[in-house]
DNA sequence: AAAGTGACTAGAC
DNA sequence: CGTCTAGCCACTT
């Protein structure tokens, strides 16, 4: 296992400021990850205490299985979804 | 050891 | 808008 990535990822994470998302494929250029799927696997094992719903796929839409919840804390933040996609150009984060 | 799986992505049509 | 392909990487069968 990486420990050291994950702990980078969640680091990173932990950094997105509230109001603001980002996409797997980012997380993953700035954290090192070698594919952003090991990204996706990270959050679900050890996303529990982090910001996740920050996290978005490149086309802005979340994974079908947390869309759900997820739009609704994004909702929470101020993060308007245009049906079950987040509009990436206004509210995606960046360094 | 080969094949399947998934919180992914980019490109082709 | 949509579906399909191929590449991706660690993990499970």
């Amino acid at each position: 296992m990486d420990e050291q990535l994950h702990e980078r990822v969640r680091e990173i994470v932990a950094t997105v400021p509230p109001g603001t998302v980002t996409t797997y494929g980012d997380l993953a250029a700035i954290a090192g990850a070698p594919s952003p799927r090991l990204v996706g696997r990270i959050l679900a094992e050890d996303g529990a205490d982090l910001p996740w719903h920050r996290v978005l796929r490149a086309d802005g839409t979340p994974a079908p299985q947390l869309a759900r919840e997820q739009l609704e804390l994004l909702r929470a933040e101020g993060v308007l979804a245009a049906g079950q996609r987040v509009d990436l150009r206004v509210h995606r984060w960046r360094a």
